[in-house]
DNA sequence: CGTGCAATG
DNA sequence: CATTGCACG
């Protein structure tokens, strides 16, 4: 029973008038942060030049998504209005690629798709796109790296995007080191290549909480998967030394907001939640960042989607 | 969410006028078979001397039918006042024994569970008792088919009870071999052995349908686990013959009646059943069942119970 | 907690 | 077409 990923104007959501996660984010604001809120803390769209609008979401299993019938799936997504939409974590196998297409609403012809080999039902990236790109490119290049499907990229006129889906440390940190030393710099590298010739946007769960103004227990989370001190260091040296910007933290310097709440205990509902998943852009077009924002309220997946809207 | 086994007197279920199995069980009726419907075929209770009440059922894993929600869980099985219930296909563990107790309605204060210790969640059996047994015994003591839960007994002043889920032939039919000539023999050496001290009643799902009236489609079916010509042979010579008296084909040697219907091609809707689950007693009981019957109307498994009422 | 696989029926 | 376990997050 999959759902048509169509949407008419009356089905237009209204946000409720006080969202909890504007109530709850920190019981004692700390430090200065003041809690993200899409609603008001949103610039107002542009309407005059050209700007292009990128959406991400790791949408944890995309068959069990289409099948969601609670507030929002795709459709709300598609509320935004976006050029493109990146996915992570698909859960598709090659062989589930072309029913799925046959949900991609009217408009959105360009799709392109990565499935993991190695296990079945794991990892998995598409771009989703009513631009078509000018070329598009599957993995690193670097077959070690390559089997899980794990990034995609898109070559635009004016940029490269690149979507992924970073190895998470896994339980025990087991993997940890690879995903520090190995998986990190590689796409890092990948980047500068790029970089070399347009200006690289990279978004997906980068399956890091940089600082602790992103994850909603820093002191409890020191060795858990995505915030040990070994991935953070990793985040800066490979990619915002690197001359990428955080596009979200650079617009919002003190605003928690998160974009990953667990399933284990509820997280959402108390918005102890982790901010996962990032527009980075390069130096060059940092300023050319309108708005760099997060939909908390689209349900469907542990992890909500994020935004981006360039001037081009 | 587990639900307590709980009944109070207006929730007893008023059957619907015409049951489907009544109307769709043989387009063709042929051979002089009439539909089994336990509205207008079942004997009056006994209203004077001393009955003891047994049912039996293959549930599919016990905690998901604790969970249903639909018209009639284990509420309906107690709407029959039975004495004991006899379960099957429980797929427990055995940490799970303790907490699933917890859920037994007042009265049925005796249960005696096997697990499976080869494969997790699978199998299992399960006797339930208001009465107290004189006697409990696990397995059929020889190792080698006691490591799945397939079999409980428990002793009563008039009877052995033995309570079994005997090992699907499976697909392909790669352990018809094993049913045939290791476990069907075992049970009924076993079962010969508890009638030199008192008569024995077998009940569960014996995964044989015996004869061509006991499932809707023989033909299609000749090499189908359950109705190949090996096992139909084996339920003959190991219990037919040995002196164990198929109740329910005694009392209605035309009456076509099923208790299972596979989920597969929604075959409970059209009444494609098999009659997989039995009541079988020795020979010198056999004029004292009152009534071996089906309850086609009871959902949350791809079984329906079956029950036996004995004079005593 | 929830996705998806695999084995089993 | 269901149940269960298991891996992964």
């Amino acid at each position: 029973t999959k759902r048509k990923l169509s949407i008419k104007t009356d089905d237009l959501i209204t946000l409720p008038q006080a969202e909890p996660w504007t109530v709850l984010a920190h019981k004692k604001p700390q430090k200065g942060w003041i809690p993200y809120n899409p609603r008001t803390i949103r610039p107002a769209p542009l309407t005059d030049g050209n700007s292009v609008k990128l959406m991400s979401w790791n949408v944890n299993g995309l068959r069990a998504l289409l099948k969601f019938e609670g507030f929002s799936a795709l459709e709300l997504a598609q509320r935004e209005n976006f050029d493109v939409l990146c996915l992570q974590e698909t859960k598709l196998q090659d062989k589930d690629v072309d029913s799925v297409k046959q949900c991609l609403i009217d408009g959105y012809e360009n799709s392109f798709w990565t499935c993991s080999n190695a296990k079945l039902g794991y990892s998995g990236t598409a771009i989703i796109s009513r631009i078509k790109p000018l070329s598009v490119c599957y993995g690193l290049g670097i077959p070690d790296h390559d089997s899980e499907g794990r990034v995609v990229t898109a070559e635009f006129d004016s940029f490269y995007l690149v979507n992924t889906y970073v190895p998470n440390s896994g339980d025990g940190l087991k993997r940890l080191s690879y995903r520090t030393t190995q998986w990190d710099p590689s796409l890092s590298n990948y980047m500068k290549e790029l970089e070399k010739s347009k200006p690289v946007i990279l978004t997906g769960d980068l399956n890091c909480a940089h600082q602790e103004i992103d994850i909603y227990n820093p002191a409890g989370n020191k060795r858990s998967a995505g915030f040990t001190e070994e991935e953070r260091r990793s985040f800066g040296s490979n990619f915002l030394s690197k001359g990428f910007v955080d596009t979200f933290r650079k617009q919002h310097p003190n605003a928690v907001g998160y974009t990953y709440w667990g399933y284990r205990h509820g997280g959402r509902k108390t918005n102890r939640g982790w901010r996962l998943d990032y527009f980075l852009v390069s130096e060059s077009i940092a300023d050319d960042v309108h708005d760099s924002y997060i939909a908390p309220d689209v349900n469907g997946s542990d992890h909500c989607p994020i935004g981006l809207v360039l001037k081009v």
